[in-house]
DNA sequence: TCTGATATGCTCAGAATGAGCATAGGGGGA
DNA sequence: TCCCCCTATGCTCATTCTGAGCATATCAGA
């Protein structure tokens, strides 16, 4: 069997504090149209490097031209591509974080919301509903489902970890543990999708369960590309507490409210807007321009510029969460 | 140009206080033997994961059964191995990180000091004298070696920057940006080699100095595999502040002090001991079990364990490091 | 028994954090 | 015109966390 490298875009943007990825259409089962994620080959004998693969494709195929841009993980589990059943190479995919101002793209390329693909990331506007009503009582049953009284006590303890229930407190970055237990409880359409077409080679390690449960309402995606995406979520969501990587998605002047939105989108929580503003101007991430924006709706806002200069002054600034605690209760 | 997948381990361990890491003897140029990463292909018809194929080639090479394993970076620039210049495939390799408390290997493995590797990243006795006496005398002059005046400024603050002088503070995780500049300014033998090696394909790029400057008294690695290296320890240092990773190099009971130990020596730096304590013990990570250790020196510690409840009582505890800040001065 | 270790408990000042009150200064509508 | 609604911005305050150090406990060995 052959191994075929290729390289996967996480493209993101924020606008009216909607967090975007960008997606293309993938024919699906049944002639459905799924969500892919933007896929390139490398190719070896032209791309110095694999972000410079990465950039490359991405330009021809959506005319978008790639800024920041980080790697995120490589993904090689067999089976992530179906057509390897019949025979086709094993695909492994060293999937790319990219963050972006602009919006506008050629071809079929599309922007979503990326709370669409996870509708129990969103808690701006409190626990999200879904939790209560349909996540925890599948769990619910998945947990009963185990045969072993000691398996259902580790379901148990995970689902409540990744999930934040049983008086555990949220973890916003758990994007992907979240994701992956949802799939092992055949709760998203793709964990039965996979079934079925990797012709139960996975079945044996991961038996479905007998009834099959409500799925969840969330939007699913082609391969393991919504696997990706949670990664990259979780990634970012991390990544701004100790780098000031949110600049990358902000115009180059913005009001403290705009920067505090953009944060709150990622990060999928309100802020206190006073304790926010603190912080990111006693840590010297931005500077006043002294121009103002009068489209607040309120008194008018001063506009302020990201200070490239914070990088060099201390070791790892980041924009601030709460909460954010290494130890201790 | 075929692509062809490698999988390469950075296996730590930590004994008397010495973090170490598993590397095996490789032909280098001349003859003479280098140190090398441990390195095993992916057997894509039967390896079911990346991670799994890691640990079958390491088991079958050393003997050693790895426990905790993380994906590192996957390495995939042109000519990271010379043998592409002859025409032989793009060496494309996932590396990995695992963590390990055995220390007995099969084989011609050994276990190494990876101090050895940077010696200017152990401040555990105060700064290193390497950095005052050869490292900023070296970069001053590379600094200087630059034509342009505003290059000249960039290669001052990113020197300023990654190495913490000018008064610009340490940071202990820029272990992989330390690295790079030190090979960009040619005062690493791998810098040579690599130029030697390739034929001057990357000679347009990235131009040697006229004069052959000192090379820094530290320890090559064969390949990429030093940057690889500094990859992990860069990774590690900043994965044990918020996860409780360093538990998977002790020993199932241990003193407060033998933990202190073991951090100190991935991060580099002494820490304040109370406070070290202090931190651990409220933050719920350890457990006391009422035995004690009187191999001390004097007055018996308690032996403990760690707590793994831990984990699902709070979202992100690690152990603990000074000066570990997001935002703010 | 004294000395030299390390272990462990405790204090205290300064900094950071979370929450909220109060005032400023726009625009739009009565 | 003036009032009201809205967001911006400044400031306070109690609580918690952090960094640093002092003091005491308990062992081994001289």
């Amino acid at each position: 069997m052959r191994v075929e490298l290729g390289l996967n875009a996480v493209i993101v943007a924020v606008t009216e504090e909607v967090p975007r990825i960008l997606t293309v259409p993938r024919s699906g089962p049944a002639e459905a149209l799924e969500d892919a994620l933007p896929f390139g080959p490398l190719e070896p004998d032209t791309d110095r490097t694999l972000d410079l693969g990465l950039r490359r494709w991405v330009r021809e195929q959506t005319g978008l031209e790639l800024g920041y841009v980080e790697q995120l993980y490589t993904f090689g589990d067999r089976y992530r591509e179906p057509r390897e059943t019949q025979g086709g190479p094993r695909g492994v995919t060293v999937a790319y974080l990219a963050l972006v101002r602009e919006v506008s793209v050629r071809r079929d390329a599309r922007w979503r919301d990326w709370y669409e693909f996870f509708p129990w990331e969103d808690w701006r506007s409190g626990r999200p509903e879904v939790i209560d009503r349909a996540i925890a009582p599948a769990l619910d049953a998945w947990v009963k489902s185990s045969p072993e009284p000691h398996l259902r006590q580790a379901r148990r303890q995970r689902a409540d970890i990744v999930f934040g229930l049983g008086g555990v407190g949220w973890d916003g970055e758990r994007v992907l543990e979240r994701y992956e237990l949802l799939y092992e409880a055949y709760l998203v359409p793709e964990a039965w999708r996979d079934r079925a077409e990797t012709g139960g080679a996975a079945e044996k390690r991961r038996p479905a369960p007998r009834e099959r449960p409500e799925l969840l309402p969330s939007r699913p995606m082609a391969f393991d590309h919504r696997r990706i995406l949670a990664t990259a979520l979780g990634r970012l969501r991390g990544k701004i507490k100790y780098r000031p990587v949110v600049f990358e998605l902000l115009p180059p002047t913005f009001t403290l409210l705009q920067l505090q939105r953009v944060v709150e989108a990622l990060a999928g929580v309100r802020l206190h807007k006073q304790n926010f503003r603190r912080l990111v101007e006693t840590g010297g991430l931005v500077e006043g321009t002294g121009r103002q924006d009068s489209q607040t709706g309120g008194r008018p806002a001063e506009l302020f510029v990201f200070r490239r200069e914070v990088l060099r002054e201390r070791p790892a600034p980041g924009v601030g969460l709460p909460g954010v605690r290494r130890a201790v209760s």
